[in-house]
DNA sequence: AAATCGGGGCT
DNA sequence: AGCCCAGATTT
């Protein structure tokens, strides 16, 4: 049995499944569907970006009400706006939304721009998929989406390989949706589109026993569903290492160095640091030769937002009292009676180990 | 706790 | 072109 790789699958017959989808299980009741306008369709589709449908209902009938027309829109102030969308979230879309309706009375002539995709996507708020929604919706006119729900379905049929938040995978997809969009039934097909990814071609689990392309679907067909779209690459984080001498004195004191004011663990108190054993062993040559190294302890990692940290602590035990260590920037941690220092996660670890340790240490000399 | 969602703004 | 952000909701 061969491994599909195309799907097949006319963009005709694909039209036909779906809208034959749509007239039977499309959704055709809601509110920006009734006396649609170009004005409605776009509040819609604003309200809509971020947010579910079921949420959207009732802020867009108050939103219809107080605001039936792009020039009420434009005249009210922004006060009043953000007043009806209080409780959406976004409210930069309400701001574009306000400032779009400003710049549609006074250089559209209070008409949307309907016809021209390049005049609505220069729009605040209406970027070239939100644009081929409106257009497509209410003009009937050929045009394009791609929002979150077609970025689901087509990457699932065609098993598009990697995140869409990726150029060139975004580029395949808006090809794709541009392959599949109609010449008829624009507002349909638009409007079935992003039923079936909200209705059935679920992010969680897509009910693929009741989808109309199942059967012709790459993803369905190998089982990874799941799969499509792929997530957002968390990029494994870059690992450093570094060697942190814990250098003990006579009396159970233990040195820390300040770090710099400003950057990674600034301010804090944090054990001296090196890259490397010649670096250490540089250090110890000129600044505590008595020390003496004792075995290395277990390396751990330490992880930051953006890199991991492997962590070596070197053990030192110095006999004789240091001549070095008064300067500033440096200071005699207590292991017993702590210092009220700002200490990094790590070194505050360490230094409970080393605590813990010289505890025991004097038990078993009794 | 992590992923999501479309567009804007910045580099 | 590529990266980060908004913020409430879902998984």
């Amino acid at each position: 049995m061969k491994q599909a790789d195309s799907i097949d699958l006319t963009a005709e017959a694909f039209r036909a499944r779906l809208l034959d989808w749509f007239d039977r299980h499309g959704r055709r009741t809601l509110p920006w569907q009734q006396h649609k306008t170009p004005y409605r369709v776009w509040v819609s589709e604003i309200m809509l970006q971020q947010t579910q449908v079921a949420t959207v209902i009732p802020y867009y009938e108050r939103f219809m009400e107080r605001f039936p027309d792009v020039e009420d829109l434009a005249n009210a102030e922004q006060d009043a706006v953000l007043h009806l969308w209080t409780g959406l979230g976004y409210y930069a879309r309400a701001r574009n939304l306000h400032r779009a309706a400003q710049i549609v009375a006074t250089e559209h002539g209070g008409e949307l721009p309907v016809h021209s995709l390049e005049a609505m996507t220069a729009l605040p708020g209406i970027g070239r998929s939100t644009a081929g929604a409106i257009i497509a919706i209410a003009t009937g006119e050929r045009a394009a989406i791609l929002d979150g729900n077609v970025k689901r379905v087509l990457s699932r049929l065609h098993a598009v390989e990697g995140w869409p938040g990726r150029t060139a995978v975004e580029r395949t997809l808006w090809g794709l949706a541009e392959h599949y969009t109609p010449d008829e039934r624009l507002p349909d097909y638009t409007q079935a589109m992003m039923d079936l990814g909200a209705t059935l071609c679920t992010r969680g689990k897509p009910s693929c026993l009741l989808c109309p392309l199942a059967d012709v679907c790459l993803a369905h067909a190998r089982g990874e569903e799941q799969r499509f779209p792929e997530g957002k690459p968390r990029e494994a984080l870059p690992e450093r290492s570094t060697q942190m001498l814990l250098l003990r004195d006579c009396q159970g004191q233990v040195l820390l160095e300040q770090r710099p004011p400003s950057g990674l663990w600034g301010g804090l108190w944090c054990f001296p640091q090196f890259d490397d054993d010649r670096a250490l062993g540089r250090w110890l040559d000129d600044h505590a030769p008595e020390a003496r190294l004792e075995p290395s302890w277990n390396e751990f990692t330490h992880t930051f937002s953006h890199f991991r940290l492997r962590i070596q602590p070197r053990p030192a035990r110095l006999e004789a009292q240091p001549n070095v260590l008064g300067e500033a920037g440096r200071c005699w941690y207590n292991l017993h009676t702590p210092a009220s220092i700002g200490l990094a996660a790590p070194v505050k670890s360490l230094l409970e180990h080393l605590a813990q340790l010289t505890t025991h240490s004097e038990e078993d000399d009794r």
